[in-house]
RNA sequence: GGAGAGGUGGCAGAGUGGUUGAAUGCGGCGGUCUUGAAAACCGUUGAGGUGUUACAGCCUCCGGGGGUUCGAAUCCCUCCCUCUCCGCCA
């Protein structure tokens, strides 16, 4: 959520920005409504400052014995006219909030303004050493792969479930829990994350916060009984976890990292990109969260960038970082960048990753805040998140980059001690 | 699922209709003392909104929402949450 000082006072800044990313939000009549409760608030507020002065005096004239039974007459009538007046504020502060909830965050800067994928900019790639883009004879996709090794089960996947849910076979689940093993680890021991176990069911107010709702209802599950939404990433729980909390300044930045499964809808999404492992409906992440001081979101961006792709390095998977542009830029999100990794077979990259800065937009939404030693006064935290990584899509790669000749998949070195074995054969 | 207890400021904890935005303690901040620190002592310390060049002023907030009343932390309704005991259960 955007501050409605801000938006009053920078109208073109945030229509702009509105534009640019492509929502549809309404800013002339959040301004308007904006004035409308002003204006209401002012005449209750005028209203209610009587009615405090004359009610203490009744109090001072009751205790004296005497008679106030006129002026209580005469308050009756304000106090009425108080009401319908507060009636009025509530349903127009509703509309605004209704509004306000549709409002997206403000790309920062550096970011290009931009229609779509299309104009995302890559900032940078990383090779294993000899590694050659042209496709090789033997290289086969992971479906196949998948199929043969017998790791993976697509069919009785769809079969208990639906499309869009894999199963996991064998040394195949093994593989996939060595990956998730081996990620945690690596940021709680090599970048200093603390691991969360979070609920995988959240609330209304942790989806709200975080924003997924209002905007992306449509594409989350949800358990209607219980209003409850299966998390479509641990962003959602483990940035909730200090939701309406005050922090101590000293305790900032909070870094986390968790494991969670992500259950999305993708409502509306299929065709090409969509077979297999390419868009599934419930798979595995393991996501870092920061809550920070603001003047270093912009420097804790790039570090947790930087440490999604210590993974790939590790396990010496192609990769390029692409910077989002405006059009392409989450609803919350400030700045993005996407890790994608490279699939031989599909011949194209992945996206694996997304690492954003949400400044203080979830924050706001959220209420978390910290006390700032110098002003000593409170302000809100910047939240970032990003994947360190997404396993579906990684193990696309994973698989399709260490395949060989003789239909062998050799395990990456890093992974070893976590699988219990070298390589995966039919 | 059943029975009971409770939700008050950063925390603990008083307060049951009229100068209570809220006693007290802890914590935080500032100061005195000290070579320094601790202890002790003194002072200070909630948030949001509106408004102002800036102050001031005013309004709201005691789990959320609604109601009664001239006036509500205090009375009523409703929802949510936490805890204890019992039952069921991976």
């Amino acid at each position: 959520m955007l501050d409605l000082k801000f938006i009053r006072e920078n109208p073109e800044k945030v229509k702009e920005a509105v534009k640019n990313k492509n929502e549809k939000a309404d800013i002339d009549e959040i301004l308007r409504l904006d004035k409308e409760r002003r204006s209401l608030l002012q005449q209750t507020e005028e209203l209610k400052a009587e009615r405090n002065k004359v009610s203490q005096e009744i109090g001072r004239l009751k205790k004296a014995g005497e008679n106030a039974d006129e002026i209580i007459a005469r308050m009756k009538e304000v106090s009425d006219k108080v009401k319908e007046l507060d009636e009025q504020v509530r349903n127009v502060t509703e509309e605004l909030n209704n509004l306000l909830a549709w409002v997206p965050n403000i790309p920062h800067e550096s970011v290009p303004v931009g229609k779509d994928e299309n104009d995302n900019i890559e900032v940078r790639r990383w090779l294993p050493e000899g590694f050659e883009f042209e496709k090789k004879d033997f290289v086969k996709d992971h479906l196949e792969l998948g199929k043969k090794l017998k790791i993976l089960d697509f069919e009785r996947g769809a079969k208990i479930s639906g499309s869009g849910f894999a199963v996991y076979v064998g040394k195949g689940a093994t593989l996939e829990r060595a990956l998730i093993n081996f990620m945690l680890n690596y940021h709680i021991e090599k970048h200093g994350y603390t691991e969360i176990f979070p609920p995988f069911l959240v609330n209304r107010e942790s989806m709200y916060a975080t924003g997924q709702i209002p905007k992306l209802e449509e594409d989350m599950y949800h358990a209607n009984k219980d209003d409850l939404f299966p998390i479509p990433t641990a962003e959602v729980p483990v940035t909730n976890l200090h939701r309406n909390e005050v922090l101590s300044e000293d305790d900032l930045p909070k870094k986390y990292v968790a494991y969670s499964a992500c259950f999305r809808r993708e409502a509306g999404s299929y065709g090409k990109e969509s077979k297999g492992f390419l868009r599934v409906h419930q798979f595995n992440k393991v996501e870092m969260v920061k809550l920070v001081k603001p003047e270093s979101s912009y420097d804790e961006l790039e570090k947790i960038t930087s440490d999604a792709e210590d993974i790939l390095k590790a396990l010496n998977i192609p990769y390029r970082v692409i910077l989002l542009c405006t059009g392409d830029l989450s609803f919350s999100a400030a700045k993005c960048y996407d890790i994608e990794t490279w699939s031989p077979a599909e011949e194209k990259w992945l996206e694996a990753s997304s690492c954003s800065n949400f400044e203080d937009f979830q924050a706001r939404r959220g209420n978390i805040k910290f006390r700032n030693k110098e002003t000593k006064k409170l302000q809100f935290v910047h939240t970032l998140n990003g994947s360190g990584l997404a396993t579906s899509r990684l193990m696309v790669s994973l698989l399709e980059n260490n395949q060989t000749p003789d239909g062998k998949i050799i395990v990456p070195e890093p992974l070893r001690k976590y699988t219990g074995f070298d390589v995966i054969e039919p």
